[in-house]
RNA sequence: GCGGAUAUGGCGUAAUUGGUAGCCGCGCCAGACUUAGGAUCUGGUUCUUCACGGAGUGGGGGUUCGAGUCCCCCUAUCCGCACCA
């Protein structure tokens, strides 16, 4: 009988579904593992083949696991709220929770067809209430908490609260807790909380109308779409994720990730160790903006005399200062700005502050700014320096304040040239050799070399000196040790409808959250999905959309009286909110008493093997992370990291194909190779569906469009060959590889094995069908081979061949190296078929080896061998280390490791016996040539090697 | 600019981690069986040479009896960050 895909995987994938195979319990006597993959939006293209790269791999992992003997949580869910189906909804009036509903189905039947070992049980949905009853839980547990500095975890703010009421704790503003006001103490608290609302410069997309992420924010264009994006004021919400950032950067130690992934996280936090400093203004030349100045100073620390803070990761270089910079944020400017430079100065503010965010961008290397007038004093040297405006010093890092030293900083290097402005060489590699700064190209940077012209620390080498001037610099009182991170806070708040809406209602313009036990606050229904008239957002467009304190229920917002009818916020939460805790959700995903219950979690611990793109590195793994510990601190999840191993797959590119057209006649099509062809035709995208292994269907063609009904071809050797080249997957390029099309073809097990086949599931590679006709041919082979089984009991081949095979599977499955898993079947099953038939035993070992590859195939081929279970019930076969041992081992004999012959030994030879055997072969007489070799070296079962 | 990774036949890749480079698959060549083949099977296939031989893992140097693998310097490609002081 032939192999007959079609008929095996729709029979088991019935059965497992019947049987619920895969439904898994939250207890057992089994150890445990979870695998999980990153959920996918669910968009309108339906799955290509790109995404079942990764979902492959960790079915394959998660199978083995369950073969070993695991307790496996192997989930599926789905990231369902985002940009897309509200975009789509706007331009066609389709609520998102249809089209979302409808590509749900279609995944999952996309899915299925792949045979997949998901527990669907557990299956969850981020726009599902039963679901973000919890995002918006966590949301108010988050508003409702505090970092605390000195425990290094998060806190309920009453405690915090309680500390201030009591006095054992003083305020960090000048007023005392018991002279505040209510709204004083409310916009106090603000300033500690988790989740918190401010007015903060955010990422403004008009196009979209919404604010974004800065992950979500690439070279000033959106990700989603690609549209311009704006700095802009708004009040917003907030997560206080940079207060975990030292613990995001400690935790990467604990991880089992590439080194390139912890590698992009650490950049992105961004931890800088260096010192922050005051530098008194220069008090007799601003004696005028003294007033400002001292109501600016006395927030940041108080001082004897006017000062501000900057931060620097070179205090070493504090003797090489000619200017100060300001960003044109600063709130200092205004203060000291001298009444000559005042025009000129607010003139460049305004200009600055206008600028769009991708202008910006793309003017880095445009130096621009302008002097205050102002002077600063150096406190080491007591020099005068020049304070600048400039919008190179960036708000958001530091104390938007900088001490420049052009001579070893390229920016300040750059802008002393614009301006003309002293050099002073502070380091050098050669402290004997100095050269004039202003005959230099370019600065040095550089924090090897040693200290010059520099006071106290000259001669000391840059180290040192740091930790000097730091010393210094804290004993005078004037600065200290400090560490900035580049990590922001995420903004929280979009201004769209397709997310999970804030429990938050606003009580005479100050935010409350709704009572947990009212969760979840539903997405009420609106009549447009586009902002409102008066600008806000799609929320606003609700008639049921206000909250009523009293009654605890939504109510018409007509009713809003300001007594206990409140309105409600109108923004939603960005899309990592749904996807920050779902691998929580998933351990107890029906619980409606708690997110998940503490035995669950205790159960399941973490992720233990977490598999998803590279390119969620800096949005969704930080915040999760983040998230977890969190939830960590509360007491809820019992592991500081959420995803203990991390394998990301390499992105799947499209491999495009082309038909050359001749410039001069629209209707003839030359084949690639045809002499000439280059210059004389046009490379035209062609569908890669009519093409097979390069070779153009030219019946298809003609048909796939009117224009090329009439084509006429100039072959080569009878045959049309297709240009091709690398590029990303797209429609428009008409090389979108869809998996529905494959498994028609060729089953899910010859996709799945493919895929593997095709390369490391970490490295990036392009989608070529080109050789799944060799794994389509390996599996007809596996299966021919299944039925050439026989009940005589194995030789000791088969049994050596056997014992080889499982050891080789399992040491790949254990390095994730699925490629030459795949490989080893292939010559296992070549070498069983030479021999003619396999035993019962061999064959059983083999598919119970295949089931986590090719799980339909193993299945019928199990079940053929008189089974009535599954195969996934199975036992993984264990190895015979005695029956891999090689009765001999062939040694490459080499004399001046030159190989020269080979000699068959017998295991476990002595290295005395293996030296006499080769002195009495008669080839090394050659060498030898009656003289003692003057070394030799033995390793067992490896090599012999003579040097004479 | 900073950081990370990668580089092996015509192509995708492999190499027990320092031990005969090129496993497995695609493609190609030859043959068998076929009315036929985009089916199946057998053999061959790094380059160069009629051959003996020689060369060979992006380039150059080094360590070693021995290097695709370790060290140093280049080059190219990909990815991440990018005025982060």
């Amino acid at each position: 009988m032939d192999y007959n895909f079609n008929e095996i995987e729709p029979k088991w994938q019935n059965y497992w579904r019947e049987h619920h195979t895969y439904r898994c319990l939250n207890h057992s006597d089994k150890p445990h593992y979870y695998v999980l993959d990153m959920f996918p939006y669910p968009s309108g293209a339906g799955l290509h083949v790109g995404h079942p790269l990764g979902y492959i791999a960790s079915d394959i992992f998660a199978r083995y696991k369950r073969l070993r003997g695991f307790n496996v949580l192997h989930p599926m869910g789905y990231d369902a709220y985002g940009l897309p189906a509200e975009q789509y909804a706007i331009q066609t009036g389709q609520h998102p929770a249809i089209t979302t509903e409808r590509n749900i189905a279609r995944y999952r039947e996309q899915l299925d067809k792949l045979g997949f070992s998901f527990d669907w049980e557990r299956e969850v949905r981020t726009c599902d209430p039963d679901y973000y009853k919890w995002t918006q839980w966590t949301f108010i547990q988050l508003f409702n908490h505090y970092y605390d500095k000195e425990l290094d975890k998060a806190r309920p703010i009453s405690e915090l609260v309680k500390r201030l009421e009591s006095g054992s704790m003083p305020t960090e503003s000048e007023k005392p807790w018991a002279d505040m006001s209510e709204d004083e103490r409310a916009d106090y608290l603000m300033n500690y909380r988790l989740a918190y609302l401010a007015d903060i410069p955010v990422n403004w997309c008009p196009e979209l109308g919404t604010v974004l992420a800065n992950d979500e924010v690439v070279n000033g264009l959106s990700v989603r779409g690609g549209y311009p994006v704006e700095r802009k004021l708004m009040r917003q919400w907030s997560l206080r994720i940079s207060a975990y950032a030292q613990r995001l950067v400690d935790g990467l130690e604990e991880v089992d990730w590439s080194d390139s992934l912890k590698e992009i996280q650490r950049n992105w936090i961004g931890r800088s160790e260096g010192a922050a400093v005051w530098f008194p203004l220069d008090v007799k030349s601003n004696a005028n903006v003294l007033p400002g100045a001292q109501a600016y100073i006395s927030q940041c620390d108080p001082q004897p005399v006017p000062s501000f803070e900057i931060f620097t990761t070179r205090p070493d270089t504090i003797f090489g200062v000619t200017f100060m910079v300001l960003c044109p944020e600063h709130e200092l400017i205004d203060s000291i700005t001298t009444p000559e430079q005042r025009a000129e100065v607010e003139a460049y503010v305004t200009w600055a502050k206008n600028r769009s965010e991708r202008e910006r961008q793309a003017e880095v290397k445009k130096v621009s700014g302008v002097f205050t007038g102002a002077y600063a004093i150096n406190p080491l040297t007591e020099e005068r320096i020049p304070i600048w405006v400039s919008d190179y010093v960036l708000a958001g890092y530091g104390t938007g304040a900088i001490m420049a030293v052009p001579a070893h900083d390229s920016r300040d290097f750059a802008f002393a040239r614009h301006f003309n402005l002293p050099i002073r060489q502070v380091v050098s590699t050669d402290p004997h050799q100095l050269t004039d700064p202003a005959t230099w190209t370019e600065s040095l940077d550089s924090k090897t070399g040693y200290s010059v012209n520099s006071g106290f620390v000259t001669g000391m080498k840059v180290k040192d000196a740091m930790a000097a001037v730091i010393d210094k610099i804290e004993e005078m009182g004037i600065g200290h040790r400090t560490v900035n991170f580049r990590l922001r806070d995420a903004i929280f708040s979009r201004q769209r409808y397709w997310g999970e809406p804030f429990p938050v209602y606003y009580k005479n313009g100050r935010p409350c959250t709704i009572p947990v036990e009212c969760l979840p606050l539903r997405l009420p229904e609106v009549s447009d999905f586009k902002p409102t008239s008066t600008g806000e957002p799609p929320l606003g467009h609700a008639t049921r959309w206000a909250w009523d304190e009293k009654n605890r229920c939504v109510v018409e917002n007509s009713k809003i009286d300001g007594q206990t009818v409140f309105p409600l916020e109108l923004s939603t939460m960005p899309g990592f909110a749904g996807s920050s805790g779902y691998y929580l959700r998933y351990m107890d995903p029906r619980n409606d008493q708690a997110y998940f219950s503490p035995e669950a979690v205790n159960y399941w611990q973490n992720v233990d093997l977490y598999v998803g793109g590279a390119e969620h590195g800096t949005g969704h793994l930080i915040y999760a992370r983040f998230w977890n510990k969190f939830l960590f601190d509360m007491g809820l999840s019992v592991k500081q990291e959420p995803f203990q191993k991390l394998v990301n797959q390499g992105m799947i590119q499209g491999r495009s194909s082309f038909v050359y057209r001749s410039k001069e006649d629209n209707n003839l099509f030359l084949s690639k190779n045809i002499p000439g062809r280059e210059d004389t035709t046009v490379p035209i995208h062609v569908d890669i569906n009519i093409v097979n292994n390069d070779i153009l269907d030219i019946e298809k063609f003609r048909q796939w469009r009117p224009e090329f009904a009439d084509a006429r071809f100039e072959l080569e050797d009878g045959k049309y060959v297709c240009g091709w080249e690398i590029e990303k997957m797209s429609k428009s390029m008409y090389n979108v590889q869809n998996p529905d099309d494959l498994v028609a073809r060729y089953g899910a097990d010859t996709l799945r094995l493919y895929e593997m086949f095709l390369g490391p599931v970490e490295q990036a590679k392009p989608w070529d069908t080109n050789g799944i006709e060799g794994v389509f041919r390996f599996l007809k082979k596996f299966w021919k081979l299944s039925e050439s089984c026989t009940d005589s009991p194995a030789d000791k081949d088969q049994l050596k061949l056997m014992h080889q095979t499982v050891k080789k599977i399992t040491d790949d499955i254990e390095r994730f190296s699925f490629n030459t898993s795949v490989s080893t079947f292939m010559i296992s099953v070549n070498d069983l078929l030479a021999k003619g038939s396999v035993s019962k035993e061999v064959m059983e070992c083999l598919a119970i080896l295949i089931a986590p590859f090719a799980p339909h195939i193993a299945e019928e081929v199990y079940h053929h061998l008189g089974h009535g279970t599954s195969v996934c019930d199975a036992q993984w076969p264990a190895y015979d280390e005695t029956m891999l041992v090689q009765d001999t081992f062939t040694y490459p004999v080499s004399f001046n490791g030159k190989m020269r012959f080979t000699l068959d030994l017998p295991n476990g030879i002595s290295q005395q016996d293996a030296i006499a055997a080769v002195k009495s072969d008669g080839r090394s007489q050659r060498w030898f040539d009656g003289k003692e070799p003057k070394r030799i070296i033995f390793v067992p079962n490896k090599i012999i090697n003579i040097v004479v």
